[in-house]
RNA sequence: GGCGCUAUCGUCUAACGGUUAGGACAGAGCCCUCUCAAGGCUUAAAUACGGGUUCGAUUCCCGUUAGCGCUACCA
């Protein structure tokens, strides 16, 4: 039985790289027909915060991908708890009452690493039994074999075989002092009781996979297939912290631009995976199909960003081109939202009108806001008047082209066809270019010479309000 | 410092030892066109460096360099 886990810890918001590791243990497991489990690793209690795990799960529902398991591992420390006492009572740890280091010796470190307290390891089962019964503080350590030093060995699905002599290996705690299992106790803990059979995470743990082979065997059990993925890191080559790159490392930071979730599955999909075909946009069922271990990079992938655009721009235009794939009225409803949270009174109906118009002038959903505003407002912002002057033309063949489109668009039947054929009538009796006559229409209409094609816009705006601004610019110009 | 991992266009990547080193995004140019988009075409751009092995290395081996990770009673 395949079982896979998704292990995020509660102490930021969900991070792209957290979302990737979750979106590969989907797909492997739905690939392959398994069971994916969503634990949340919370046992570090000073760092855990209660907003952390809303915005997990925040960017996880928006994300869409779903679970079949959830557990909290605070909740099973009685579990944690035996299996340290296992490998306690097997020899395998043993307690060290030596105080937390402070962490000022970061320099004295010219030799190698630290490796174990000697008093402690050596200390007789006597002595540590009695001092911690006298309720002297402790962290269990485990007891990493070293006579004869050994190479502890495991087979990465993704990286091929990997070794680490435990010569190299310090004595890692497996129970803090204050009784709490340490992140490596906890986990293999909780994969050994729920049946891990892959586990799937960030390149940064595997160092700590040798740890944790040890306490599979210390614990006889049976150790997991490991698969560790490259990470995702920063346009100047350092890791993605929140600190250091602020939003764009977050999930919800894309949810709120307007991002369609399968725009973000897929593009960070991209990132560290290949399906070898050069294919790129691809349904959920087509990544699904394709995904397997072969096709994960073993380098470092950059998410490219910058101060002034948070966003990789191949996952903007991936979200562009399934914008543009959209069903108009899916578009309209997704859009709304956004048209709302940027002040406008939008109405359905009027949103679905406006949708044709916009769906391959945005990029992200949040753009109706910059490209459709003159269709929801009331009064246009102010512009400079020059703006309504043609090219190669001057304000009197503004002025002059406004006031006749003014009397054609009093009497012709407002639809673009009906519209486009008047207004080209209209320019040809003035012996003036069509263009030179559409764009002192189009700003004195939309405020700005960039705009959806006009006749269009004229039709959904309507005769009223596209007299009215007209109006307005002819105001402007005498 | 120790240990481990990694190295192809600016970015994401393809190339079971033999290719004019391919694709995509971003960039540049042209076309289309009522503006903006969208679309079409074209273009520039890479095997980190040095040694091997081989008839032949992007590919295999060694070294150098660089980056990243681990080196906590964080995860």
């Amino acid at each position: 039985m395949l079982r896979v886990r998704f292990a995020p810890s509660p102490t930021g918001y969900l991070h792209i790289g957290s979302a990737r590791t979750f979106l590969f243990n989907w797909l492997y497991v739905r690939h392959n027909h398994g069971t994916l489990i969503l634990r949340l690793d919370d046992t570090d209690v000073e760092r855990n915060t209660q907003q952390s795990v809303d915005s997990i799960f925040d960017g996880l529902n928006w994300l869409g991908l779903g679970w079949d398991e959830y557990y909290q591992q605070s909740q099973r420390l009685e579990i944690h708890r035996q299996m340290t006492q296992a490998i306690f009572a097997k020899g395998l740890a043993y307690r060290d009452f030596t105080a937390a280091s402070s962490g000022d010796e970061e320099n004295n470190r010219e030799g190698g690493a630290w490796l174990f307290n000697p008093s402690a390891r050596d200390m007789p089962r006597t002595e540590s039994d009695r001092r911690a019964a006298a309720g002297e503080p402790f962290v269990i350590r485990f007891r990493v074999p070293r006579e004869p030093v050994q190479d502890i060995r495991f087979d990465d699905a993704v990286y091929g075989p990997q070794s680490k002599s435990t010569a190299d290996m310090e004595d890692f705690a497996l129970m803090r002092s204050n009784g709490m299992p340490t992140y490596h106790m906890a986990s293999c803990a909780d994969d050994v009781d729920l049946k891990i059979s892959h586990i799937i995470r960030g390149q940064d743990h595997t160092s700590n996979t040798f740890k944790h082979v040890l306490i599979f065997e210390a614990l006889g059990a049976e150790r997991p297939t490991f698969a560790h993925l490259p990470l995702l890191i920063a346009p100047d080559g350092s890791k993605l912290s929140k600190r250091k790159h602020g939003p764009a490392v977050s999930v919800t930071t894309y949810r709120d631009a307007g991002f369609l979730p399968h725009a973000y599955l897929n593009f960070i999909c991209l990132l560290g995976w290949s399906p070898k075909d050069d294919r790129e946009q691809m349904t959920r069922q087509e990544l699904t199909d394709a995904f397997s271990f072969d096709g994960i990079n073993r380098a470092n992938a950059t998410v490219n960003f910058t101060e002034e655009d948070p966003f990789d721009p191949k996952a903007v235009w991936l979200n562009a081109e399934l914008i543009r794939q959209m069903p108009l009225d899916e578009l309209s409803t997704e859009l709304l939202p956004f048209a709302r949270a940027a002040g406008f009174a939008a109405e359905p109906d009027k949103m679905r009108q406006v949708t044709p118009l916009i769906q391959e002038r945005i990029r992200l959903l949040r753009d109706v806001a910059t490209v459709a505003d003159f269709f929801f407002i009331e009064r246009l912002p102010p512009f400079d008047k020059s703006e309504l002057i043609p090219q190669k033309g001057d304000a009197a063949m503004a002025l002059a082209a406004l006031l006749r489109a003014s009397e054609i668009l009093s009497t012709t039947e407002f639809n673009h066809q009906a519209l486009d054929t008047a207004l080209r009538a209209g320019a040809q009796d003035m012996k003036i270019k069509p263009g030179q006559m559409f764009q002192p229409i189009r700003v004195a209409v939309c405020g700005r010479k960039n705009a959806p094609p006009l006749f269009e816009t004229l039709e959904v705006l309507g005769r009223g309000t596209c007299l009215n601004r007209i109006g307005e610019a002819i105001r402007m110009l005498s």
